[in-house]
DNA sequence: CTCCAGGGGGCCA
DNA sequence: TGGCCCCATGGA
């Protein structure tokens, strides 16, 4: 089955995923996508939705304030996300090279690939997180590889191999949409809920097979 | 009690 | 490169 059709399919029996809009209640919410992509590493997102709540409430989701709040108050605020001593490294990291780069702003102008290898380059940002941040807070048509989508491909019967060579097969395959990859990787991972839990994997293997 | 979430870094062979 | 361990909370 071509991955248009299973797109079709996953989005016929899962519904549309709406994850992380860029804007909402006319409000920017970029950092705050980029904060969650950086917190949900490895965990929950309802335990990362304390966590973005927490900076919310503190005035605190910005990167100058991230870059000025001491260590120990960060770390308490994000707590319930988990791993919250290394976060706390990775998003001053993080919002130190974007205050440094100029803001968000000043990234539009740069192509996709070099943001990719700046993000990298980060420490705590890996190949997920950048795609992540890529797709869903900067709007490149970049698609997002993980844990789901490769037990997607192995249920599906696809031979997708390593981080890049998956995301190649569906990049190559695919519109250049940055609104399909989007919801896209979002129902891959509500499917993978699905695969997850022994009731309904049944149902999940037959969304996948001809 | 165990398992695992919308991973990534460090180390070692 | 590939395998392991570490990081840590909270829900099932």
């Amino acid at each position: 089955m071509d991955l248009a059709a299973l797109y079709q399919r996953l989005y016929w029996h899962l519904g549309p995923q709406g994850w992380w809009p860029v804007q909402k209640r006319g409000r920017d919410h970029r950092f705050e996508i980029m904060v969650g992509a950086i917190l949900t590493q490895n965990t929950a997102w309802t335990n990362v939705e304390k966590a973005l709540a927490n900076l919310r409430l503190s005035a605190a989701m910005n990167p100058k304030q991230i870059i000025k709040m001491p260590s120990k108050r960060l770390a308490a605020l994000i707590r319930p996300a988990g791993y919250f001593n290394q976060k706390t490294k990775k998003l001053k990291i993080f919002s130190h090279w974007l205050v440094k780069s100029g803001g968000l702003r000043s990234l539009k102008s740069l192509p996709t690939s070099q943001l990719r290898t700046k993000l990298l380059s980060l420490w705590g940002i890996g190949p997920e997180t950048a795609d992540s941040i890529l797709l869903y807070a900067l709007e490149r048509p970049v698609f997002v590889v993980d844990a789901y989508t490769r037990r997607l491909c192995s249920a599906a019967g696809i031979d997708a191999g390593d981080y890049g060579s998956c995301q190649r097969y569906f990049e190559s395959r695919l519109p250049r949409s940055r609104k399909l990859f989007n919801e896209y990787h979002a129902l891959i991972v509500a499917w993978g809920k699905l695969y997850g839990n022994k009731k309904t994997r049944g149902e999940a293997l037959n969304l996948v097979r001809a």
